[in-house]
RNA sequence: GGCCCGUUGGAGAAGUGGCUUAACUCAUAUGCCUUUCACGCAUACAUUCACGCGUUCGAAUCGCGUACGGGUCACCA
């Protein structure tokens, strides 16, 4: 007589090892009682979404905080939707925004005792823990077709009965042993099954760090946990990699929820210690009054290169989503006048239950904040960094002008109220481009915004005036003074107050005057202040640029 | 459809039965400041916590029901 062992050892013949040596092989981690062993474990199907960087940011996090361990598992058994190269361009991306493993897939190489941390090299675990489960007849062969399957489905559903491959409708269930064997030796292709042994009609219990006890109905399900190509599915694998990597947090997204109760029975069978769940709700985007998932595919904010493009500093995109995971993280980045992640203590309590929408407000705010608080140096080496990959244009007006480039970015820079007025570094060329002479001679090729209430005549005049009567060496305060007294001169008020007072008698005021000067200097009615652009543009640079004003206005 | 999770302003949310006339942040609006823009400052924005019923002296907070939203029911993860 066939018995299940005997199945076993036929079908897994290469395998001498037990579970037991696998415990031996990856003891439990040398760790602090309270360490947390925390992982990201995409599968290598695309770049990365942004939903995985929340994850594994706060996975990370949660290591960090608890000196313990953060590690990458690439899962990629499913080798149909695998796309070639993504798993590298994933640690790339991650890397990008400064989270670095501990240990795991690392792109080009692995690094850590608990490995191979790539799934489709970890098959002979896999067979190992099933070869274990069929002995204990605890696993079978299932040779059903997907018509067979779809079949079964049909008439569930046309009975309302729960669909799915289990009880008296799982028809490979109670093949013996020695017809199993028979149909695998005449070469019949087929899955390997799990052997359920529970109830729908129970509930099962298990706690989330993020919700609390979660009450679900039991699993009764035969899943499959060794496809046709010999690959674990996504169920099994979870319990062999996550007990024999030992990880003692596991944080994924509630799709994940409703399967719980398959992983709670595999890993009883299996004599694995369950571990700690989290499931962390998705980012959302409004669709047409609709809440839905974010997508990959029609949504570009779902990429996380997106940003990368656009030119958040990742401390930003960091920021907002810990804004997110904890929604406290805000006001505390506001008290501490910090928005440096590590700093802040992240818990799982706060997490919120629901699907928050994706909210580019919120980011453009904190990258605002963020970029404000950069030294102008340091923004220099992260924007020519950035627009080396990103933007050609910039790239060629700041490489190697480093001196000039830091002036224009220092105006107003710093202190309580430091101006803010890029949100990405997409906006920097636009912005600061007048800096640069081939912009300027470009912004003003088809004319200068100057107020039209305004005659020629008088703006020729006021131009002509300041150009002899600037004093660059003056001050601030004092070269606005003596732009007052030019702005007397040519019969506007010295200030909006006196005109407003007298309205009738003064062609303007000196707001007026000032805006000429700035409209023949960048070519636009707003810059930064103006005292700053004259002193970096340089007197050589501001006479060139009034008599070009001049010319065109005569 | 079954099951699970959720529902406090436009967004993220605080709130764990009376100290809440529902915090804080973003967004929006208006005003002030100001040589423009940006910044900063000030004010406004939920008579009410999806709705209904119930428990209670008292409910956003507890219970039940309804509605709505999301998730899930693969040899995908």
């Amino acid at each position: 007589m066939v018995t299940y062992k005997d199945l076993a050892q036929y079908i897994f013949s290469d395998i001498n090892e037990t579970i037991e040596d696998l415990e031996k092989k990856y003891p439990p981690r040398n760790l602090s009682c309270d360490a947390e062993v925390t992982r990201f474990a995409p599968s290598p199907t695309g770049f990365l979404h942004l939903g995985s960087l929340f994850m594994s940011l706060v996975a990370s996090k949660v290591a960090y905080d608890s000196n313990g361990v953060f590690y990458v598992r690439l899962e990629d058994t499913d080798t149909k939707r695998e796309i070639e190269g993504s798993g590298e361009e994933l640690i790339e991306q991650l890397s990008h925004f400064g989270i670095v493993p501990d240990e795991g897939y690392l792109g080009s190489e692995e690094k850590g005792d608990y490995g191979p941390y790539t799934q489709s090299k970890r098959a002979h675990i896999y067979r190992v823990c099933i070869k274990h489960l069929m002995e204990q007849g605890r696993a079978y062969p299932c040779f059903c077709s997907h018509e067979q399957i779809e079949e079964i489905r049909q008439v569930q559903e046309a009975m309302k009965v729960i669909p799915g491959y289990y009880g008296e409708y799982a028809l490979c269930r109670n093949i013996t042993p020695e017809e199993a064997l028979k149909r695998i030796k005449a070469g019949e292709k087929y899955v390997i099954r799990f052997r359920s042994q529970g109830n729908f009609s129970n509930k099962v219990t298990f706690h989330d760090l993020i919700r609390g006890d979660i009450q679900i109905a039991d699993n009764a399900l035969d899943v499959v946990i060794m496809k046709s190509d010999g690959l674990p599915t996504y169920h099994f694998a979870h319990a062999c990699d996550d007990h024999f990597m030992r990880t003692t947090t596991v944080l994924r997204g509630e799709e994940w929820i409703a399967s719980a109760p398959i992983h709670l029975e595999l890993f009883k069978a299996l004599g694995f210690d369950l571990p700690k769940y989290a499931h962390a709700p998705v980012i959302m985007k409004l669709d047409n009054g609709n809440k839905r998932k974010l997508s990959k595919r029609k949504d570009p904010e779902a990429s996380v290169s997106h940003f990368i493009m656009e030119g958040f500093p990742k401390e930003a995109l960091k920021a907002y989503l810990m804004s997110i995971a904890n929604s406290n993280f805000e006001e505390w980045t506001i008290t501490n006048k910090c928005f440096d992640i590590n700093k802040f203590k992240f818990s799982f309590e706060k997490m919120s239950l629901d699907g928050v929408l994706f909210d580019q407000d919120k980011l453009n705010y904190f990258s605002k904040e963020i970029i404000a608080q950069f030294s102008a140096e340091d923004f220099y080496n992260r924007l020519v960094e950035w627009s080396k990959l990103y933007d050609e244009t910039l790239y060629t007006h700041i490489k190697g002008n480093k001196e000039y480039v830091t002036k224009i970015l220092n105006i107003e820079r710093g202190g309580e109220k430091a101006r803010k007025d890029f949100t990405f570094y997409k906006e920097v060329y636009p912005i600061i481009g007048f800096f640069f002479n081939d912009r300027y001679d470009q912004i003003v090729k088809d004319g200068y915004p100057f107020n039209e209430v305004m005659s020629k005549e008088v703006i020729k005049n006021v131009l002509t005036d300041f150009a002899s009567s600037n004093d660059y060496s003056l001050p601030n305060d004092l070269w606005f003074n003596s732009l007052k007294e030019l702005a007397v001169r040519h019969n506007f008020a010295d200030s909006n107050k006196t005109y407003k007072a007298n309205k009738d008698i003064y062609l303007g005021h000196v707001g007026d005057v000032a805006e000429m000067v700035r409209v023949a200097l960048v070519g636009a009615k707003n810059s930064p202040n103006l005292h700053s652009v004259i002193q970096i543009l340089g007197k050589e640079e501001v006479d060139k640029r009034i008599n070009k004003a001049i010319d065109y206005l005569a």
